[in-house]
DNA sequence: CTGTTAGCGCGTTCAT
DNA sequence: ATGAACGCGCTAACAG
């Protein structure tokens, strides 16, 4: 493999001539020009982006640590982070959580080495030793979709209290008195926000809150499978479910149709989260619907400016708006209707 | 941030004697192992992964360069190949070309530049060029899921044009006489393979091929749809119809619907790739199931038999089977109909 | 406009 | 068991 001095020899130059040239720097005739382009295209001469990064601290590489790339939701992110780091010449390593500690700790550790140029990170869960390590190293992070209590730190995420009270608001408005909820792991802010969202909406209507109604598990098809399996088989059963995710809500449907229900005649359901609408024929599905596109991509645009300027201390929490989508997997409530 | 140096002074040792300390190569005392990771850790000292692979000539990084990760198939691709990675120790970096040549090039050279392990790739079209330029650098290809004639390389793939042909017979099985293909670019292999499963079909079974019933475009929900529209609205209308992808399939579901007419009732529909179990709570098409995982991981062992014993040269060319799954989106047609 | 020197952080080679 | 010198490939800083 070529280096930068073959060429300057090819072109009877010094190795600073031909880095001037192929970087289109400093002073250099035409005719120096030529020549080493000509020396560079015959050696087929790729520039040493390491030994460059070693000099400059830059490898033009984001980390994107996220749970699971096999969610659609964080597919689309995946993708926005993709598009939008490309817009600025960046790549980005992918990782996959699976929302164990270890793992992300693990993958911290090895991009730091790496020296990536920034961290998008889902935070497996409150646990701020991962964003710590990075800090000390002095690299820039964004902590994606979950927020850690009581740290200072740029976040963005979507609005899951907001879009939990809304999806249950609606639900009580169709008359819903009994309405269970399950959702993923108890440790993560996401879940424990649509909880509170949920309780916030049975609350202002003058609900009781019954603790037995409500079930954290894993953001997981099998655990949305499990969890409502369990719903299904209570006695009196709810009228209505809310599942903390899409994954969630699959697993749902599946148990249900496997208890011989129907959606919405036997049991009402809404979910956190849309399926891409690329991914889906006929939507059906009522959610609460968030941007992971606009997500990945209002945190990498955060990200590529704190690397740029990295002395802004200025934390920024961004907050994207959820938008209730009413389908047709929610039915009125006989002799209890409030509203449509 | 930390060096090597900085460790050593502190430790009051030789650079080298951290370096062997922390990689646990050659010989020191227990007293000095002691000291210098008291140090490394006192310093949070991180070793610096470009200085160590400007010398090693590794990076531990491999690229895969995909079309779009929003396609389910990939993106159960990708999560295969970075699993597989991970086991060895290796970070994947991840590219969508859009199915663009100019893109495609792009991200070779930037990522040939970073000096990446090894590359997989999903090739744009039957131009050699990128795969050339990877070569002649000393860096490890596999084409994934995609031939190019006359290539040398090791290659893995599913057998397109195998399960073109038996979804064909299927539904030929079921009567069908007048069957439409809608695939992707005619530029790519997978779409051509499909299109000869689907000649080879007919031609067995003594039908005629009308070139009329075949289309070309995009392996995209919107080419899906668009070509599905055109096939719907022609006169006669054929009995079944041949998604040459998930995408495109879901695509021709939306023409139909928007049709005001019924799979299977009203035309049969069968299509290449399933969606991945997960996402779908009642699978209902019949397709000829790849399997992108395996694909994946098969392609990533692979690359990295490849890399670990670059001297090889006897390519593999690796085809998975496709497994027909019947399921129920084909009737039978009246009158005709030769075996179920 | 072009070249020399030096150093980014690390590990191989050879010496002690 | 430990260290000094050197170079991986590149470019900033400083001549000329």
């Amino acid at each position: 493999m070529a280096t930068i001095r073959d060429v300057a020899e090819r072109a009877g130059v010094a190795p600073i001539t031909v880095s001037r040239v192929l970087n289109n720097s400093g002073y250099f005739s035409e005719e120096t020009r030529r020549r080493v382009e000509k020396a560079a295209a015959e050696l087929q001469y790729v520039p040493n982006q390491l030994a460059r990064s070693l000099r400059s601290n830059r490898t033009d590489t984001l980390a994107l640590v996220l749970t699971d790339i096999t969610n659609p939701f964080w597919t689309t992110v995946a993708r926005a982070v993709e598009d939008t780091a490309a817009t600025q010449g960046f790549n980005v390593i992918l990782c996959n959580t699976d929302e164990q500690e270890e793992k992300q700790l693990q993958y911290v550790s090895v991009l730091l080495r790496k020296r990536v140029d920034g961290f998008l990170l889902v935070p497996v869960s409150h646990n701020v030793e991962p964003i710590t390590m990075i800090r000390q190293q002095g690299v820039p992070v964004v902590v994606l979709d979950r927020d850690i209590p009581e740290l200072e730190a740029d976040v963005v995420r979507c609005a899951s209290e907001e879009g939990a009270y809304e999806l249950i608001r609606y639900l009580i408005g169709l008359g819903h008195r009994d309405i269970a909820v399950i959702t993923g792991p108890e440790v993560v802010s996401t879940a424990q926000e649509r909880v509170n969202g949920y309780r916030r909406a049975l609350a202002e209507h003058g609900l009781p809150v019954n603790p037995e109604r409500i079930f954290f598990g894993n953001y997981t098809v099998e655990s949305g499978y499990e969890l409502a399996r369990g719903v299904l088989q209570r006695q009196p059963r709810p009228t209505a479910l809310f599942a903390g995710n899409n994954f969630i809500a699959i697993g749902a449907l599946k148990a249900i149709r496997e208890a011989g229900l129907q959606v919405p005649q036997d049991i009402s359901l809404v979910s956190f989260d849309d399926l891409p609408p690329t991914l889906v024929v006929d939507p059906f599905l009522t959610v609460a619907a968030q941007s992971p596109y606009e997500l990945g991509r209002q945190a990498t645009e955060l990200l590529l400016r704190r690397i740029a300027e990295p002395e802004s201390c200025d934390w920024q929490k961004i907050v994207l708006p959820t938008e209730l989508v009413v389908r047709r997997s929610c039915q009125a409530v006989a002799g209890e209707r409030l509203g449509d």
